[in-house]
DNA sequence: CACTTGACCTGTCCGC
DNA sequence: TGCGGACAGGTCAAGT
């Protein structure tokens, strides 16, 4: 499921629902993958301690506790978080009337948080990708993770200069097999990759070598401009992405050829886009716009 | 070191 | 309708 957009519509949503408020128990539902980690932390510094913010990086959601613990939650591909307040629901289901998701927890679920006011707080996770970690604080910057990720390509600090001088380091790869390494740059994922490639037009299997830095520059923009535009549109659900409310995202509304095949595309009525596979992923492309050809 | 591929899981969809 | 295989928004570890 989620990059960016997903990920810091999903953190919006929880900094508003859940800041302040203190966590009563946390479990996990099944036999744990990877929360708790240490049952006498879990004792220690969650249960009891309220929460202070919600913060994320690259595709991470960082939990801050006023324990100087955080909660560390990676979604991976079909993970949600999902706040329920029970008693602000008239429809007597458990959820918001207009949530995506049914009647939690659900067969999904491995972790529920509860809060002192009776709320909760839901990690489902169909395929058991995700995780959750509960590290000090302060460790947070030293994880494996975070020493590697790259810049966040929203910050204004990061140039195109920086970006064409970080992506030339693959300069032997394909540009999407590029701009999908999060040693790169943070967030991209299969959706916007291909948005972006498509608006910069630049076919997805094209040589980094191949690129001119004016070309890459216009790419560094796309990305900017569609997971900005993705970002207002609540994110893409494409299968079962949700925000912190159980609620959809519009952003596939506006998709230009993620998940698009066989549909014209915007710029040429009587091209239709194509599903090919690069860098091992499923690769939306209209090969009138994305010219750029390629040894294979 | 740079690059590619398979593995991690469950669920769904598509063709026979 | 049932079954097998391919595939799904992400990252690692292991292979070349």
């Amino acid at each position: 499921m989620p990059e960016l957009p997903e990920v810091e519509t999903v953190c919006r949503g929880l900094r508003r629902l859940i800041v302040g408020k203190v966590i009563k128990s946390a479990k996990d539902i099944e036999s744990p993958k990877s929360f708790p980690n240490v049952p006498s932390e879990v004792d220690n510094f969650l249960v009891g301690s309220s929460i202070i913010a919600v913060r994320r990086r690259a595709k991470v959601i960082l939990i801050d506790l006023l324990s100087q613990y955080t909660l560390v939650i990676h979604l991976k591909m079909t993970g949600q978080l999902v706040f329920i307040d029970d008693k602000s629901d008239r429809f007597g289901a458990g959820h918001p009337s207009d949530s995506l998701v049914g009647k939690l927890p659900d067969r999904s679920t491995r972790v529920v948080v509860e809060f002192s006011d009776e709320s909760h707080l839901y990690f489902n996770d169909q395929r058991r990708f995700g995780w959750v970690k509960l590290l000090p604080t302060s460790e947070v910057p030293n994880m494996k993770f975070m020493q590697k990720v790259g810049p966040e390509p929203l910050e204004d600090s990061f140039t195109a200069k920086d970006f064409i001088q970080r992506i030339r380091r693959r300069n032997g790869t394909t540009i999407k097999a590029a701009i999908l390494d999060q040693t790169v740059l943070a967030g991209v994922g299969n959706i916007y990759a291909d948005e972006s490639l498509w608006g910069a037009k630049i076919h997805p299997s094209t040589r980094v070598r191949d690129i001119p830095d004016a070309q890459l520059e216009k790419l560094l923009n796309e990305i900017k401009d569609v997971m900005n535009l993705s970002i207002k549109k609540g994110g893409s659900t494409n299968r079962n992405y949700v925000d912190a409310e159980g609620k959809k995202g519009s952003y596939m509304d506006f998709a230009r050829v993620f998940h698009r095949e066989g549909l014209p595309c915007p710029e040429h009525p009587d091209v239709l886009i194509e599903k090919i596979r690069v860098a091992g992923r499923g690769t939306h492309v209209c090969l009138v716009c994305q010219t750029h050809l390629v040894e294979t």
